[in-house]
DNA sequence: TATGAATGAGGTTTCATTCAT
DNA sequence: TATGAATGAAACCTCATTCAT
């Protein structure tokens, strides 16, 4: 380690230390970019928002689309960490799913490409909607053992509640901030073991 | 049900005949291209579609935003027309509120501008939300009226609980249809007066 | 005359007045409209104006250039009119010149469209020019027998200040009506025999 | 005389050096074009000739009309220089007066879009008008003070006269190229002190 | 014959992506 | 490696002209 100093790994180094505060920089301004104007805005605003330029903003993401894709996917993953850690934290397990929510929502707030993102794409991307079902899916097993968990509640339901949930967010990010907790309340009101009439079969269109 | 509807109230003299049939085809056009592809599609695919030049489309339509509105309100509209008539032609103030989502939300199914819209501008127009408002206000006094509303309940409440449910229907339009049912069933539930506990404040960012 | 009356002279005497009523119609408008927009306005707007159709205006006239052209012949024929009856009235020869300028100037005043013709084709038609060149060699003429005029200026001389002062007159005609008369007077007195000395041969570059 | 003059001032790092050369040879072929076409010309026929993309030319000129007045400002500067070198250089002042109008006008020789330009905005820009009126001044000023310019005669005049110049130099470029000079001399005989007749007070429509 | 809606080529402008420096 | 100017296909929109009624 103290030899192999002369060659060029400093620099090459520093060139690393730049290029990932450069990357780090790109899906920052982008994260915003996108969450202030949609997934249409001009790759331009956020070169010059991240203080790149466009040569050194594909270099890193080959495609508008792929940057997109990434500021997405790291979004959505902190989103899910923290509103995990929130989970685990919390004893009570219907508590704990209500927090989950609340904290997955409250970070969604004002995004703009999330939502266009869940109604073209079903979510971010594979892999996060996989992991998203998973931590779903350890939350509502804690409800069920608790016995909390209205039956037949599946994790899909749970999932496309929280993507449901995010329009409302959105909806009235500007106007009516807050607002969206009250169809939070109501919608767990229905998933609470108060309610034991069976939801219908899901793959059935019928009333 | 049928789009454009009140299209052609006198075909009168000329090439106007024409003209009302343009205009209809090109709204309906527009209305499944938008649908399929979002605000942000070419003009001339609608141009195309509709079977017009595009002089013709923008005779009728100065601008591709005023063509989205436009085509968003009748959609809209009609689809609250269709709502509204289920609920009236239901005796049972439940069902009639349950009819009501049930239809509005079974014809925006596979339409992405609308979800769209309601993203960026929280509904189609003004009109049109005021409209809606109203449409949901006379089911909404039924339910109290008859005791089986949740109290509290505001028509907001359901007004955004109807575009947040759109998201979930469009979600799941490709892969999962009809699932939204499920979701919808599970909001009833909690809006239904067996349901006691106070909603939070709108207004209240805390729990 | 009293006789056929009931075949159909009647109402084709009233489709030759309206024709005719709507070709003067035309022209009137397009004046006004070319003068205030110049030649590139659309042609609707000439059609809204002189409440026809488009088809009739077509009719008329099956180009708009055609239609430019026979406006700006015309007005420029009236005002040649106008110019020379107001020289020919005029006893003195030097005044009669001077006169036909400032009437042929004065009706010149706010029309764009005459001076982009000026420049495009050297005026509004040949005809026109033909007619102009004759009557200012009319008025030339009588200048040059009373021995006011310059030797060696001729009605090509004459033509073109005529095209060259419309320019000054339309320059200013905003901000500076009849600042023009100035620059005429300055012209007419180097036109004046008192300038003896000959002028540069025509089709010679050299100074 | 060259076009484009101050364009490159230091050639800097990067692709600078390219932008540069791009601008003026937008600048260059824009000049020909709006002179061969007049101002109505395709923007493509600019990029095509100036050899560089549709991008390239709008991030130089985010607007068609800015290239238009830009390139009428260049060239209308360029010339202006033109004929006030010539002017310096000459001593008699009558001669250096005469000198700076043929030198202007020659350049202006078949450039239609100055004269629209003249018709339409009453020259190029402020700021060129500006410089025009204080170039035309210091001519003015030496042929007052040596007593050969007729008096009263003021810098608007001589603006406008050589605007209105410029129409006959248009007018005549193809067929008879040079017979301007005529008028030229026609109306600077007129500006002698020779004359001495006062003008029609500027402002005063009367005769 | 008069009408004005329809046409569609062509004009201006934008923007994802590339590439010389 | 970073830069941002260059690219040009494609978007939006206009308008001279045609044509069914």
């Amino acid at each position: 380690m103290t030899l192999a100093d002369h060659a060029a790994p400093a620099p090459r180094r520093g060139r690393w230390a730049d290029a990932e505060r450069n990357r780090a920089a790109i899906i920052e301004a982008a994260g915003q970019v996108f969450a202030e104007c949609g997934g249409s805005v001009d790759v331009r605003e956020i070169a010059r928002r991240s203080g790149v330029g466009m040569g050194t903003l594909y270099r890193h993401f080959p495609t508008k689309d792929e940057l997109l894709t990434t500021v997405l996917e790291q979004q959505f993953n902190a989103w899910l960490t923290d509103a995990h850690q929130q989970a685990v934290a919390t004893e009570d397990p219907w508590q704990a799913l209500t927090g989950f929510f609340e904290q997955l929502l409250d970070n969604q707030a004002d995004n703009r490409a999330v939502v266009e993102s869940y109604a073209t794409t079903g979510g971010p991307s594979e892999y996060c909607v996989q992991r998203c079902y998973s931590l779903i899916d350890q939350v509502r097993t804690r409800c069920v053992d608790a016995g909390v968990l209205r039956p037949g509640v599946t994790t899909e339901d749970l999932f496309l509640l929280s993507g449901s949930l995010s329009q409302a967010v959105l909806t009235t990010a500007d106007s009516h901030p807050g607002r969206w907790r009250r169809l939070l309340r109501i919608s767990l009101d229905g998933l609470s073991s108060r309610n034991t009439e069976p939801l219908p079969e899901p793959g059935t269109a019928g009333s």
